[in-house]
DNA sequence: TAGAGTCATGGCGGTTGCTGTCATGACTCG
DNA sequence: CGAGTCATGACAGCAACCGCCATGACTCTA
């Protein structure tokens, strides 16, 4: 493989988390970061789809870490046990090492809402991923989805709160998030109303305004 | 205030959701949009801050409406049971009567990932937006952003499995979804493997591999 | 009815993200 | 040493998006 300066990928990287931290993301653009990695603007689109991906590139990775650690949860492990699991694995094997990359790319992000919406769509696939790998388990369509959703928004609503200096652990706060998930559940969500479940069970009158 | 002819805002919203239709949405420009509603491409950026808003405009007023909808909710109701009551008078209310304009638009984005960035993004706005209206009602910041987010994920799958041609009513479907997501959630997430638990209460040693 | 003010719109020029295409030069292998 | 492969650069071009200023429709008031 014919190369010249190796790493370019890691250098367009590094370049970009330094740019966007220094002069925000909307303030810098492509043929800066490539210029500092002593790359060309055309370069930096062969080894990122766009100027936000050079942010995410490290999700595919996760997102098989996840698919691979809820298969190979304990056959006895309920569907969010397993999630659940393998979110907190990730989180102990993979985010606590790299804290301070994270939080300060979280920063950048939190900054800017085209990266956020970046994140979300990353987000999503993880879920998907996910309730892929539930179904492999045997767990029907419906309840995949939604362990591997609650799952998400629990790590989603941890990781904010972790990422913004949290002194526990990341894999600390997520278990607590799920366990605060389940007692919100738990209270039920059974007809707050009676017109509500009328509604529900007939159509959309009943409770027309 | 003066106009030449009224309704550009909804001339627009329309133009663009024939040209998404029918060429896709990478295949249609803003000034075809533009053209086709009798404006200028400047004019279309004043209506909407970018090409994709234009399929995302009465988001605003969804999100006022969940808002108030928790709020009003019976004093009595737990806070996911206040959240998914909203969600299934909105669904009543507001999403079944405009069931084909919703599905001709949820196509559209389902064909593209950009369009899906959007959607994820306004529904983690919703989501945001429901867990402020549970704060107002005296819930912890955790448990709100639980609801909320767990709330919206149930929605979000509700909503797909509907929009691909369900038979029965959203409200309905949301109903099934949050009753699984109870489901899921009380076969619980505890420690499905010992490691894990200690690990959680620990640190990252103890799983690490 | 005329003049002033308001406001939606159009037009224009410019920046930037992103792409297709082709040339170049580094590296590998025989 | 020559041929082939492959990462890169250079260039041209499109479309999204924005700032700026002009224009003309409409309103209000005297």
């Amino acid at each position: 493989m014919g190369r010249w300066a190796p790493g370019a990928r890691g250098r367009l990287e590094y370049a970009a988390l330094e740019l966007y931290s220094e002069r925000g993301f909307e303030n810098t653009t492509v043929t800066e970061i490539a210029e500092r990695a002593g790359l060309s603007e055309r370069t930096f689109f062969r080894y990122f789809a766009d100027k936000r991906e050079v942010l995410f590139w490290g999700s595919q990775a996760l997102q098989e870490f996840l698919a691979r650690s809820v298969e190979e949860a304990p056959a006895t492990a309920s569907p969010l046990a397993a999630v659940t699991g393998a979110l907190e694995k990730a989180a102990s094997e993979i985010f606590e090492e790299r804290r301070e990359l994270l939080w300060r790319r979280q920063k950048i992000i939190s900054a800017n809402p085209e990266l956020q919406e970046r994140e979300l769509i990353k987000l999503a696939a993880l879920a998907k991923s996910i309730t892929a790998a539930l179904r492999r388990r045997g767990v029907q369509e419906l309840p995949s989805s939604l362990a591997a959703e609650a799952g998400i928004a629990a790590f989603k609503v941890a990781f904010a709160a972790w990422a913004q200096g949290e002194g526990r652990s990341l894999a600390q706060v997520v278990r607590a998030a799920v366990e605060e998930l389940e007692r919100v559940a738990a209270q039920g969500a059974g007809a707050p109303d009676p017109a509500q479940s009328l509604a529900g069970a007939g159509g959309a009158d009943g409770v027309g305004g």
